[in-house]
DNA sequence: CCAAAAACCGACCGATTGGTCTCTTAGCCA
DNA sequence: TGGCTAAGAGACCAATCGGTCGGTTTTTGG
């Protein structure tokens, strides 16, 4: 049962790249056996359909985008570390993409399947959230420790964050340019710095 | 000559609503022959390919999006009015489309032609390159008044106007809520007042 | 080593895709 | 009013779409 399981793991891989790359109506099942070298039969031998295989290769792409959130998130202590370590992965996504097609493939998604796919739609939208709560966890645990002013209005900030840096990931995967995910990581640090910090004897 | 420019025109709308709604790909000449109530040959009368339509309707949304701008901005005189009614017409795009389907058709577009559509993503740079002008004018219009500091980087600044909304704007359409466009929209004014006007004495 | 099962191939399906072309119709001007 | 031209209808096209299925190969467990 190896062999299958590698199969299917492929068939994911290739198809969470076609997908994030020219979205779900953009990428055809003709697309997806040549990208895995199979036939037909062997991709629904896996899958009953297209959409099953959207869905899993978004969940693919979401794990991704955690597990290399998760990474990152390792290496700081401090919650102001992990906030600024979290703003370089969302940064990274630029010249070192989670999967081809570049940018954030659940926001991708968020936007490739609104009006058109409500089951990615869902997904997608429950995985924002994921995303926005994960700063907001990190906003909460700040406060806690007598880091960040308690006046801060969490959810608000939260969202501030994601949709700056959200959008200049999208400009920069639009333009093939970094330079407007870096201006949205220096603006949302300096922000965080100057007005979320309680004691500004945080050296510099 | 009458009847086949209306025709024209209504081919135009009503591709421009389906193509900023489900994507180019999402989107088929069915779905505009629906939409139009015409057949076939009613449409490729007036255009040769659906590129052409797609390519027309994007020139449409296109204008559309600036002649609101334009409109609001009529409204406002000084270089800070005209940066906040320009910001109110971002807001504007989540309850009062410029077109069908929501958001921003120009940054709707520049996503979803990425790495599929070469000319369209062409033009939807242009267009947001365009965007960002209209917003690095009314930012040194400030700065020769004598009512934005000086030493703002027009660029960077404008192009974080600029994510901001947008990223609001996308959240608004991928999540049906409005609070996020209305949070981003607060945050760049507050962000403007107390970071880019130059005398605090502008009563409040 | 052999049989059962899982994996895979590839022909086939009807529907739909974008696009062409011929023919009819409608509007306009002389 | 008659005739010319532009507009539109709709049959038709090959190609491709997502999906099915029977047969063959490969793997695996007994």
């Amino acid at each position: 049962m190896k062999k299958g399981t590698d199969t299917k793991e492929k068939i994911i891989v290739k198809s969470a790249e076609l997908f994030n790359t020219y979205g779900y109506h953009g990428c055809s099942l003709s697309d997806i056996m040549e990208a895995t070298k199979l036939k037909k039969g062997g991709i629904y031998n896996h899958f009953k359909n297209k959409d099953e295989i959207a869905v899993e290769a978004f969940d693919y792409n979401y794990n991704k985008v955690f597990k290399r959130f998760r990474e990152v998130l390792n290496k700081a202590r401090t919650p102001l570390e992990k906030l600024y370590k979290m703003i370089d992965a969302y940064v990274s996504f630029a010249d070192d993409p989670v999967v081809k097609g570049g940018g954030c493939p659940i926001f991708n998604t968020a936007m490739d399947s609104t009006n058109s796919h409500p089951e990615l739609k869902r997904k997608a939208r429950l995985g924002i959230d994921g995303l926005l709560t994960y700063i907001r966890i990190k906003l909460n645990d700040g406060i806690k420790e007598g880091v960040f002013k308690p006046t801060i209005n969490v959810d608000e900030v939260a969202s501030l964050i994601f949709m700056t840096l959200e959008g200049g990931l999208v400009m920069t995967r639009v333009n093939d340019s970094r330079q407007f995910v870096d201006i949205a990581s220096n603006f949302v640090k300096d922000y965080i710095k100057t007005n979320l910090v309680l004691e500004t004897r945080t050296t510099q």
